[in-house]
DNA sequence: TTTCAAAACGAACGTTCGTGCTATATTGGG
DNA sequence: CCCAATATAGCACGAACGTTCGTTTTGAAA
C-alpha cells in the first residue's frame, strides 16, 4: 500500500518537473495538509485526527504524524496551508482589479464565490476555524486570529484606498464598512452551510452593493456593477475558480 | 461528596417550596444541563466530555449518564436548555416592546446585550452550535437549524409586522432586511468572541439602526432611538439581564 | 420505622485519541 | 552501484472517550 497515489501523480510535463525537484517528502506533506484543510473545514480542526487522517490517506498513522511532530503543529500548520489557498483564491484575483472601488467590490464578490464554489468542502475555513478556537486560548486561536485580521485590513484598506481615489465618501468610516462587508460575508456562510440556502449570496451580495452605493461618489459609481436589480449577475469575472 | 451543593440549594421560601416539590432527580438534571450549557457555549457541543462535565459538578460519569442514555440525547436536551434560556433572556424582554418597529429594533438591542452580557460563557450558543455542527448531519444539526430557524422567523415577522403599521416602507424585503440583521449580530459575536472587541456591539448596532432607519416612514423613526451618533446609549432599558 | 423505587456510584468494557520508539523501505547524490 | 539520509511503517503506551453493569445510597410514602 504505503502512500500509493500520492506521490505517483501522473508526471504530466511542466508542472510536474518542478515537483520532481521538491523532496519527496515534502509532496506527502502537501498531501496531507490538502486533505487536512478540507477535513478541518467540515469537522473541525480539533475534530481533524491523526488516524482519521492517515486512514483517509491510505498511511500509517506514525508516517503522518512524523511531519508534524505534534497535532498542534500539524493544526498550524493546517491553518497556514488555509491561508495560502485564501490568498490564491480570493486575494489574489481581486488585487487583479485595480485599486479602489472596483477591488473593494471584487474582494466581496470574490470571497462570495469561494463559499459558493466551495473552495472548502465545509465553508470558510476561517468562520469555522474562529468558531471553534475562539474559546480555547492557545497558539492555533492566536494564528486564526492574525490571519482573520488581516483579512479584514486588507479590506479596510482598500476601503480607504476607494476614499483615496475620491470613489467613496470621506465620511464614511473605513473601519465600520469592512466589519459589516465582513459580518454579510459570514452571513452568507452560515446561512448556505446550515440550510444550504443560495440565495444567500444574492442577499448578502444585494446588502454588500447598498453599503458601497451608499457611500459612493459619483465618479465612484462607476466601479460597481449596474444597478440591474434581477438575481442574475452577468457582471465579475468569468474565470472558473481554478483548482 | 455526593451531590453536594446541587440539590441542598439554600432552601429559601417560595422558589424552594416549588423545587421542593420537583423530583430530586429533575433538579439534578437542571443542574447538568446550566452547567453543559455553558461549557458547550465555550468548548463547543462535541468538547463537551461526559467525564469532565460530571467531574466539574463533583458526581460520577455513570450518574450523569443515566440521565440522558447517549452523549446525542445530551446534546439535545443542553440545545434545548439553551433554547429556553435564549427564549427569557432575548425573545421574551423584546416582546415586551408594542408590535411592530419597536419591538424589531429591541429584538437586535437586546441580542446584542445578550452576548456583551455573556449570558453564555463563549457567546451566543446558537452561533457556536451551528459553526460546529453545520457539517455533521444528525439530529442535533437538524435540531440547531430549526431553532435558529424560528429566530429569524421571529426577526422577519416583526419586521413585517412594521411594514403592516405604516412604519417601514412596504418595499422592504423582510427576509433581506432578517438576513442582514441577524448577519450583523453574528459578526458582533465573531468580533467580540475573537478579540474580545467591544467596538463591535457599537458598530454592529450603528449598522443596524441604519438599515432600520433606511427604511423607516416618517412615522416609524419615533420607534428607534434618537439618532445621537455618540457611543453613548442611555436608551433603551435599563433592567439588568436578570440570571 | 419499614419499605422500595429512584438515583447515584464505582469499576470495567472496548475504542480511539495523541505520542513515543525502533526497524525497515525508499531515494537521490557521489 | 552503493551509501547516508530521509521517509514511512509497526507496535506499544497511557489517557480519555462513551457506554454497560451490578451495587449501594437516598428520601419519601406507608
Amino acid at each position: 500500500m504505503t502512500t500509493a497515489g500520492i506521490n505517483r501523480t501522473g508526471a504530466r510535463a511542466g508542472r510536474a518537473a518542478a515537483e520532481a525537484r521538491k523532496a519527496r517528502g515534502e509532496r506527502t506533506r502537501q498531501a496531507i495538509l490538502e486533505m487536512a484543510v478540507n477535513v478541518a473545514s467540515a469537522e473541525g480542526l480539533e475534530g481533524l485526527t491523526i488516524g482519521r487522517l492517515a486512514s483517509e490517506l491510505s498511511m500509517s498513522k506514525s508516517g503522518l504524524f512524523a511531519h508534524f511532530g505534534s497535532k498542534e503543529e500539524l493544526q498550524l500548520a493546517t491553518v497556514e496551508a488555509a491561508r495560502e489557498i485564501f490568498i490564491r483564491q480570493v486575494v489574489r484575483p481581486a488585487f487583479e482589479a485595480e485599486q479602489g472601488l472596483a477591488r473593494t467590490w471584487k474582494l466581496c464578490d470574490v470571497w462570495l464565490r469561494y463559499v459558493k464554489e466551495e473552495v472548502f468542502r465545509g465553508g470558510c475555513f476561517f468562520a469555522a476555524a474562529a468558531a471553534e478556537f475562539d474559546g480555547r486560548p492557545g497558539p492555533v486561536r492566536d494564528r486564526v486570529a492574525e490571519v482573520m485580521k488581516e483579512w479584514l485590513a486588507t479590506l479596510r484598506r482598500s476601503i480607504a484606498e476607494a476614499q483615496g481615489a475620491g470613489q467613496l465618501d470621506g465620511d464614511a468610516d473605513p473601519t465600520q464598512l469592512a466589519f459589516e462587508l465582513n459580518a454579510l460575508e459570514m452571513g452568507a456562510n452560515w446561512a448556505f452551510q446550515l440550510y444550504g440556502d443560495r440565495q444567500a449570496f444574492g442577499r448578502a451580495r444585494t446588502a454588500m452593493l447598498e453599503r458601497l452605493r451608499r457611500h459612493s461618489t459619483r465618479s465612484g459609481s462607476a466601479f460597481l456593477p449596474q444597478a440591474g436589480r434581477g438575481r442574475r449577475r452577468a457582471q465579475s469575472v468569468r474565470g472558473e475558480v481554478q483548482r
